[in-house]
RNA sequence: GUGGAUGUAGCGUAGUGGUUAACGCGCCAGUUUGUGGCACUGGAGACCGUGGGUUCAAGUCCCAUCUUCCACCCCA
């Protein structure tokens, strides 16, 4: 065999057992709220034509640098998935028969050739639930609710942060820029909590905006819910923009949520394709100061890549995995919690202790049994590390009166229980260790 | 992509031109043979990222290359 470094790609990572129990956790906490709200579970693949991914970008932006192109045998232009977006989309166009409103989450893999760092890979798990084919705020408020609900489970206190791009829009055109800045405008606004106001102000200039118009525009920008409805002589698409937010606002009220939100202006979020509300997740505490989640509405993305003539209005949010994990993996019930239930040390009895670990896997103990006929003393002491509560031991004495030595790790506690009625006995001697 | 830093046992580090590269944690074995966390004793484990160069002599200096990390850009 040919000598090679042994590593892995750049940005792609290992999961230990401990860290991706931990992740399943997360995901499986997830699906259970999203199917909970209706979500289907949608798989695609991960592997696709190239030209898929390319449809909805121009040809040298920034994302396409980022696709991980491959080839088939048949020299296909293939590409891994960068996100769950494209896929869904590519579903609805293919099954165009799909009966809107069309509800899916999926949890995958998805890939991006970019810069690595801290909290930042190339190989990472996208969580993302999207509601196709309802207008209007309901399902705004219904995602402000499985946010909710989705954080509190997996006992994170969470603050989501709501804005609507209509009402950036149309502070913009307010503030007299131009129609053609718009975007590049949002961009900076979304810098509005980072930066400072000179930093803030050298971006704007950048982009071409003069003082009176940025002095408006900030006016705008620091105004409460309550000012902006009170503002006059407001052009369309502001006035849809409050509107909305009013409207949003007030079924969060209704749902008694007021609490887990807040009304931020400035945040604008990245992606080009948002059309309506926004979203993002912050950890209350503020002890991550990055996002935690985000999402919103995009009515046009989904009508434009189909392109029949229906209109396919939508709204999506997505979890961070990787920066929920960060947050979990240093609570106690993680790294002291046991992987496995009970471990069975034989001393010369083997095939009986298979047959005991029938038994408690069956009852639904995670049981694991020591085959290499180490020492007592090594079973032991590996019960110990991975923090197994009860070792199970069976020697020839207990064997010759049915019976089996049952040890408590925790309490350093021993006794003997008759293996003719194991379940009952062993789940004596768990009640009795819960009392103390 | 541009700029800056980094690389020494499994992990964290010491070692700034001179014998056999050091320490902590971890690992393995033992402290009387069916009983764990502690303690003690002993042991294994490093071509000092890789390739070249300078020198009597290189982990240490120089060059290249790769890796990882940080900043900018962009984003989950």
């Amino acid at each position: 065999m040919k000598e090679i470094e042994l590593r892995n790609v750049k940005g792609c990572t290992d999961y230990s057992p401990r860290e991706q129990y931990i992740r399943n956790y997360i995901s499986d906490t997830l699906k259970k709220v999203f199917e909970k709200y209706g979500f289907k579970p949608l798989q695609t693949p991960i592997l696709c034509y190239y030209d898929l991914l390319a449809l909805k970008y121009e040809e040298d932006s920034e994302i396409l640098n980022e696709v991980y192109k491959v080839t088939d045998q048949a020299d296909r232009s293939l590409a891994l998935r960068y996100d769950l977006t494209v896929p869904f989309a590519k579903y609805i166009a293919i099954n165009q028969n799909t009966k809107l409103p069309f509800k899916r989450y999926e949890i995958g893999e998805v890939f991006r050739n970019g810069p690595v760092k801290l909290g930042r890979v190339r190989e990472f798990i996208q969580c993302d639930v999207d509601s196709v084919g309802i207008e209007g705020q309901l399902v705004e408020a219904e995602f402000v609710a499985l946010y909710v609900e989705a954080y509190n489970n997996l006992g994170i206190d969470v603050v989501i942060k709501y804005n609507n791009r209509k009402f950036l829009s149309g502070i913009i055109i307010e503030a007299g820029i131009s129609e053609e800045l718009v975007t590049e405008t949002i961009t900076v606004i979304d810098k509005f909590e980072k930066l400072s106001k000179p930093e803030l102000e050298k971006e704007f200039a950048k982009v071409g905006l003069n003082s009176e118009q940025m002095e408006k525009l900030l006016m705008y920008l620091n105004m409460d819910a309550d000012q902006l409805i009170n503002i006059e002589n407001k052009n369309e698409i502001l006035a849809e923009g409050i509107e909305e937010l009013n409207t949003l606002k007030g079924y969060i009220e209704n749902l008694g949520l007021l609490e887990y939100v807040q009304f931020a202006p400035s945040l604008a979020r990245g992606q080009e394709y948002y059309t309506g509300t926004v979203f993002e997740a912050y950890v209350k505490d503020g002890s991550i100061t990055s996002s935690i989640g985000g999402g919103g509405r995009y009515d046009k993305m989904i009508t434009d890549f189909i392109n029949n003539g229906t209109t396919y209005p939508a709204v999506g949010i997505s979890f961070g995995l990787n920066v929920i994990y960060e947050i979990l993996k240093n609570r106690e019930e993680f790294t002291e919690n046991a992987l496995t239930d009970i471990f069975i040390i034989p001393m010369g009895t083997e095939i009986e202790c298979l047959k005991i670990a029938e038994i408690m896997r069956k009852a639904g103990y995670k049981v694991e049994v020591e085959m290499r006929n180490r020492k007592m003393k090594k079973s032991l002491e590996y019960a110990n590390e991975e923090n197994i509560p009860y070792v199970f031991i069976l020697g020839e004495d207990e064997l010759a009166k049915q019976t089996i030595t049952v040890k408590d790790m925790k309490a350093k506690a021993q006794t003997q229980i008759s293996t003719t009625n194991i379940l009952e006995e062993f789940n004596k001697v768990v009640d009795n260790s819960k009392k103390i």
